[in-house]
DNA sequence: CATGAATGAGCTTTCATTCAT
DNA sequence: AATGAATGAAAGCTCATTCAT
């Protein structure tokens, strides 16, 4: 887990100050791992840093050394989180490259359901608690290489090209995005790796579908 | 805005008593708006039961004479909220019984996203709250009449039927909640109004045309 | 139960006014009653006007227009209650007037124990609320009609007569009232009616007796 | 005074932690005192935690480090007197072993009654105190020991045996322990050091003597 | 007289953060 | 660097009491 990135966009919320010892890089990462731990146990109200500090294994005062504050503490988590999410998506977007558009259609979706069904209890709870924190750096950084990786991924297809390709991604991101943590905020993302990710491929897929035809002839909706 | 449903699901988060003097009608309203302002003014983290009784014009007391608690006074606003959102999109539907599916899709999108952009802070604001309070209850009240009223009228689309209705209509409203969140999240939901209404649209409208054809005779994807 | 009495000491825990109609009189009793029943059922530090005024189905406006702070309510269910329990011990005591001493300690201790017992509970809870409230003046009172009726009554013993009656007669009664306390306190009332009221009158008459022998001729302890 | 044993019963009422600096132990002896004197100034009804905090010269949160609730103060401090209580009167007890009975008496209710008086503000404000939270922990606790500290003496009277002994005793116990209280609660404490500590003696003196005597031949009362 | 809505001082408790050791 | 005792602002909530209706 490298907790250890420069990309915050909010300086506050960044950590102190870069390890450079041995023995501060396994604090750092110690507190983090007890922060995970304890939000998944006692969720995000009880989230205290005397907790946190507890289950590391050290004290308050050493964490504030590596964090200036609470909420840094949870920023870096979700960095985290978010730095590995995009690494994933990324790498199945490049391995895509070239083939038919369905392809990529379901290997875009599939992954992103898995890593977030992976370790469902911790997607729940960083759900919930981006609510109570400013995020929004992260994830934007996050979602900008999904982008980025996804739109070239689609360009190259097979069976491709699609007019307004840009509209068309970004489109199938968000429903992405907000279906799965839809599924997660009405309890249900058990039915996501069964039923309901399958589903979500063949709309998009029927989507492009309908995108690439327009794109030769036919067709207006709305 | 009725603020006077017991529809509630959990009891603890109800109002506390039913007002019977004109008075406490007011103070009960006066107290609901009061939390919406604070809501949109301060966010979450700063709702106080104080703050909320101060801009209502009442003491504290008088606010916990109505609601046992904190967590009441957001748990009303959303119950009002989603019972308003539910009612507005139920009225759609059934007036689109008997019409084609193209332009019931239409309909649902238009509608759900209309109400949401009503009140843009509002909605965001309640996207945000919803985290930290559990408004389960009312958000699977609200859910639960969607996917009733969108599942009666698909089923009398002129041009259908529909295989599978049952889980179309599920992932139809799954993405829908899903995507329109996504782009609060995201503070990007001016961008619903125009493009991407659209571009839901038109998503839905491929994704039945595909399903219905497969009923008929042809075509699996993913 | 004779609520009216205006014997209390402190004016300031009086009823507020004397109720001179039917109604009146019933509602302070009623409301007398509702706090012994809240008292019993909710014990002393949830007794709360309101909740007083709710059990005796009155409005609170209603109890403050009779007792003029909480203290006066639990003032005057005590007045009532030490009134009732002296005028049972003066009875007894004027029925045993020129019989042997052995038979009036026993009768005395038998009935004092035997109001306190009827009740177990109500007992407790005044015992325990004693603390909370000045309810001294009551319970002088009480006390200094039952050393009276008692004094009164071991000088017609018909096998005296004592020295030191006065002093005696003081301890006899202190430690009545103790060690009957100290029974409930400690939640072993029911060991009273058995076993231990015969060992206190035992050791009232042991005590009697050996008074009474100095007083002809030996003897010293301690 | 301990203040760090672990005797409690109940243990939501026990410190929160042992303090492990120097620093820590004088803060909690200091909150214990605080708590006492604040008893005495102002009595139970205003015992807050920051006033307490306030005269320990020490912050509520630092109080609140030790002691988990408000009640946890008081609990300790009972705690602590009753330990004391109880470990003089065994110390008593213990060196009255193999006397004549009426010697043992006198020296259990002197040593019982001197412990009383020596604080006479603190032993009335612990006894009031005492309805208010649940000390019957404790209490028992130090009704045990005394119990078994005083058999065991009068077990060894040089003019005994007694039979029952254990009813005789717990009978003698429960006066002492009632007496005692009531001349408390009359505001007549000062009277206990004169005449009327003689007076009980005198009285178990009597009862004693008369148990023996029923053991060798005669004499039954009530 | 009765009502009950309104009041608000005051209480207990938590927890992010600091800093002397 | 690490510790953890100390801080104190700030929050949620209660309830005796008043007074307009």
């Amino acid at each position: 887990m490298n907790s250890h990135m420069n990309t915050a966009i909010s300086a506050a919320y960044n950590a102190r100050k870069e390890p450079r010892q041995a023995r501060s890089t396994m604090t750092v990462d110690a507190i983090l791992e007890a922060t995970i731990q304890v939000l998944l146990a006692d969720g995000t109200a009880r989230l205290t840093t005397t907790s946190v500090a507890n289950r590391a294994g050290v004290s308050v005062g050493t964490l504030y050394q590596y964090y200036p504050n609470k909420q840094s503490l949870f920023f870096a988590v979700n960095e985290n989180y978010l730095d590995m999410l995009a690494s994933r998506v990324e790498a199945v977007c490049r391995d895509q490259h070239g083939k038919p558009y369905t392809e990529m259609a379901a290997a875009l979706v599939e992954t992103y359901v898995k890593v977030k069904t992976e370790r469902r209890d911790m997607t729940r709870v960083l759900y919930l608690a981006a609510g109570e924190i400013n995020v929004a750096g992260p994830v934007e950084m996050m979602t900008r290489r999904i982008e980025a990786a996804s739109e070239a991924m689609f360009a190259t297809a097979s069976d491709g090209p699609f007019e307004n390709l840009s509209t068309l991604n970004l489109t199938i991101l968000n429903v992405l995005f907000g279906t799965v943590r839809s599924f997660f905020d009405r309890n249900m993302s058990d039915l996501l790796e069964y039923e309901f990710s399958a589903q979500i491929v063949s709309m998009f897929c029927a989507y492009l579908g309908s995108a690439k035809m327009r794109s030769v002839g036919s067709s207006t909706v709305a």
